[in-house]
DNA sequence: ATGTGGTACTTTGTATTGCAAGGTACCTTA
DNA sequence: TAAGGTACCTTGCAATACAAAGTACCACAT
C-alpha cells in the first residue's frame, strides 16, 4: 500500500495565490492606459503575474458588465479589429476602494511574516 | 424594464481577494508558535483577516494531509480538548516558497499601483 | 482565388476555494 | 441533570483560474 499522502503543490499554491485577485491588477493596467487583451496579458507577465486568455476574457466581461470598463472596437492594422477597454467613473470608484483593500491585506500578511520572522 | 446590470458588490470583491490566499497567512500563524483553530480563528481577525471556522476547519484538514502540519490531542481547562497544530519540516520548506511567492505578487501589484498612479 | 499563419475573441468543463448554515460532542458549573 | 460555553466537523453553494478547443478576421505569398 502506498502512502495515498497528496503530495503539496507549489505551483498551485502559486496559482492559487492569486486566486480571486486579478481583477485587482487587471483594473489598474486598464485604469492607466486604454488597452485590449493580448496587451493586457503581456503586462500581466511582465509583472509577474502568469495569466492565460482562458482567464482574462471572462473576467473582462464581468468587469464589463459591472459597469466599472466599457470597450470600443479599434480597427488594427495587423489582423482582427480589438476590444479596447477604458474605465468608467464607477470603475475608478471601485479601484479606489480595491485599492484600499490590497493596502490592508498588505499590512496585515507583511505584519504577520515579521511575527513569524521574530519568533525563529 | 430594469437595466439588469449586475451590481458590482465591493464586500464580495475583498473577499475575493482573499481566495486561495489563506493557506500562507495560515502556516505563518502556526509556524510562528503552534496553536488551535479558535485561536488561529482570533489572530487572522486580529489582523483583518476576517475568516469563519467553515473556512479554516477544512484549510487545517488539507494542510495535515499534505503534511505541512500536524497535529497532537491537548486537554484544556476550559472545554474539550484542541487540536494543537506545529509545522513540519516539509511545511518549514514550503513556506518559504510560499513566503518568495508572496513577495513577488506583492512587488507585482506595488508596481502596477505606482504606474497607475503616475498615470492619473 | 486560395491557402497559410498570425491575431483576437469566446466557450466549455474541471478543480479548488471561501462561506453560510447547521450539526456533533465534550466539559464545567449551577 | 440541565445549561452554556468551547471545539471540531460537514454539506451545499457561489465564484474563480485554468486547460483546451473553437470561431473569425486579416495580411501576404503562391
Amino acid at each position: 500500500m502506498s502512502d495515498e499522502k497528496p503530495q503539496y503543490n507549489i505551483e498551485n499554491a502559486k496559482s492559487q495565490m492569486r486566486k480571486g485577485f486579478l481583477e485587482f491588477p487587471v483594473l489598474l493596467i486598464i485604469g492607466a492606459k486604454p488597452t485590449y487583451a493580448p496587451d493586457i496579458l503581456k503586462q500581466l507577465k511582465n509583472a509577474n503575474l502568469l495569466v492565460v486568455e482562458g482567464t482574462l476574457y471572462p473576467l473582462l466581461s464581468r468587469l464589463k458588465s459591472s459597469g466599472l470598463v466599457e470597450y470600443e472596437w479599434q480597427e488594427s492594422k495587423s489582423g482582427p479589429p480589438r476590444k479596447m477597454y477604458t474605465m468608467t467613473e464607477q470603475g475608478k470608484e471601485i479601484l479606489q476602494q480595491l485599492e484600499a483593500s490590497w493596502k490592508s491585506l498588505d499590512d496585515s500578511v507583511n505584519t504577520l511574516i515579521k511575527h513569524y520572522e521574530k519568533s525563529n
